[in-house]
DNA sequence: ATAATATGTAACAATAATGTTACGCATATT
DNA sequence: AATATGCGTAACATTATTGTTACATATTAT
């Protein structure tokens, strides 16, 4: 297993367009062309996001073809849900909502 | 109000240090000495990431006497809760704990 | 075999981030 | 009034980040 590090992790989605590709995928798998075609930067310029990502391991591949498939892996953005739930005592009042959502989630699944 | 963009939410809590620095001031206001004594770097370069959490409105200031008080203000971290949590339905077993720790929460409060 | 396609890396440039020391200014102390 | 204290900013050095174009490699198509 690849483990990345909390630091890794919050410098990776420090930045908007690695995020956005995060959102993308969570889509679904992608591979790298489609996901650079959704950005206005180059293709190198998003491949290194991947990269960055990948040792952050936040996002898997696998090889099909000529083409590379990426995949998300959100496992590691807990360690920035669990910092952050630590403030979550001084929202307050979005407790309630919160666990409004939660239950709504549960019927959903069930 | 200040007001701050989620770009400069995300990029003032990608540093450690800025991190532990709102961790810090959870338990209270503190001076900005007290909060540079407590990290291995100068005094300087605690102002400077003080200044960054200014910017990005997670914390407030005010002057007592020659010295400056520092608190905590939270509220722009839901941004980043808010997208983090997109992802919370991926990690699925942790919902039934999210939602004890919600209970749990909500009857302390009670 | 040759050409086209998909992708990553190398080399470089520009800018942002992070740290340091020296300094300036306001407030408190003696 | 003179000195000490607390804190921010300026100027600078170093490294990280982000982007570009050119190139190398692997796979598929002709």
């Amino acid at each position: 297993m690849p483990a990345s590090t909390e630091e890794e992790v919050f410098r990776a989605v420090a930045d908007a367009t690695r995020r956005e590709i995060l959102d993308l995928l969570s889509g679904g798998e992608r591979p790298a062309g489609e996901i650079a075609d959704a950005f206005p930067v180059s293709r190198p310029a998003v491949s290194r996001h991947l990269r960055m990502l990948r040792e952050a391991d936040l996002v898997a591949s696998r090889k099909e073809g000529r083409r590379r498939l990426y995949s998300l892996n959100p496992e590691p953005l807990r360690k920035v849900d669990e910092w952050v739930s630590r403030y979550e005592r001084f929202w307050g009042a979005s407790l309630e909502r919160l666990k409004a959502h939660v239950e709504r989630d549960r019927k959903r699944r069930e």
